[in-house]
DNA sequence: TTAATTATTGTAAATTGGACAATAATTTAA
DNA sequence: TTAAATTATTGTCCAATTTACAATAATTAA
């Protein structure tokens, strides 16, 4: 398997490159950076870093979300590697996509030294971003719809209890189309939601039930059927 | 960004794992190489190499595929990436896994030199693999499922003329199922096919007729609708 | 010519999907 | 206390799709 030397490979380095949706306002937006220092100096970038030589690549992941949001405990889901010889100017460096879905009012941002600014990005106004990071972004958008279609992704992003209106409006955001209340919760009756006694505080009208997924219910029935996320 | 110098991280190594899924007899099958040196020496494992310094990731596998096969013009599809610190007793090696359909009757298969042996093994029937090479091979199998369900890669198993029954007994290998013939072809119907006067050769029974997939009509289509592959 | 075999098409019931209406529960203002 | 405003929740009807199964068509082999 190894007919050249095996130290001539370990001439590269890895990154992580951690694309971080939030909602807001009725649109999908990215946590995007703007770069202090070459290459790409003032553009915008995704956030990512290299990876540590003894560092697990969703830890890594993990690692780039507490830095900039100081938050821990959110689901990192890998998307897409990207490995082009020539994407990075200053040596190979072949780079791995993660995204994680964010209640944007949850947290502070806390830009770190290497990022002389922050900002929420709407998808639908993306700036040219440094090196692939347009490429990278897209598909990793891509590769989020798709999961959410077909994976309980979208139970990390909710908060543990909430309305099915939160949860309608996490799709109508991520697709960026209306659907109808009464027929989204025909489609959601396969999925095991635990409905609680308690409701909606502090809202100016009828408060809504609060609900939240049954993992337990969701793993026993996930290997006989398929349950879909298609809305 | 890089806080620790750049230099320090170049001391991993990238490779690519070919999953490369084939069927006959009924069922989904993978290409595996008995490993003829250390480590996991005997074990059978998934076929993969080292990426060049300057090679592009997809063209690595292409290469795996090629020698090993002797095929090329093969799509090679990106599944995941696998990056644990230790997974590699060598040194840190992170594998990025790809996946192509191939028909097992098309081609002769190529051992190369570090192969010790060639073998199409059942999935359902998976032995004990090198590395992490069962996770992988999981994985990438469920990957596999999900494009299949989402993007039109069946068209680069079949023959570039099949039948429909050719076209359903894909979708019954890839997912283990069987399917109603009129009603896969009632499913099939928004996929743009074209229909040819050829029919099926040397066939005992009434010979079906011909299809190909019609990738102009596609990617016209595919921009508006959404066609779908779920079956 | 007929039986055997598989391809292809049709049909009717069941289920699901989409548009829209009706009712329920709560807050706010009068 | 009551009515208006607002949103939650449920129901209904019709259209479209799915499912199960049957019928017909085309070909080979005997």
């Amino acid at each position: 398997m190894y007919r050249i030397d095996f130290n001539d490979f370990f001439t590269s380095a890895f990154s992580v490159d951690c694309i971080l949706f939030g909602y807001s306002e009725g649109e999908i937006k990215a946590l995007l950076i703007k770069r202090a220092m070459q290459p790409f100096e003032n553009l915008w970038a995704i956030p990512g870093d290299l990876i540590y030589p003894d560092e697990d690549l969703e830890q890594a992941a993990e690692r780039v979300l507490f830095e900039l949001t100081g938050l821990n405990n959110i689901a990192m889901h890998q998307s897409q590697t990207f490995g082009k010889p020539n994407r990075h100017p200053q040596g190979r460096v072949i780079t791995i996509s993660y995204f994680a879905l964010l209640r944007i009012e949850d947290f502070e941002i806390k830009a770190s030294s290497w990022a002389g600014d922050v900002q929420w990005v709407s998808l639908k106004n993306m700036p040219d971003l440094a090196f692939d990071h347009n490429h990278i972004l897209s598909s990793t958008y891509d590769m989020f719809k798709l999961k959410l279609q077909n994976e309980p992704i979208c139970f990390d992003i909710l908060p543990e209890r909430f309305t099915l209106n939160e949860f309608q409006q996490l799709y109508e955001f991520a697709f960026d189309q209306a659907f109808d209340k009464a027929n989204f919760r025909k489609k959601i009756k396969n999925i095991p939601l635990i409905a609680h006694d308690e409701k909606q505080q502090n809202v100016k009208h009828r408060p809504a039930k609060l609900f939240s997924f049954d993992k337990i219910a969701y793993a026993e029935g996930a290997a006989q059927n398929r349950y879909t996320f298609k809305m």
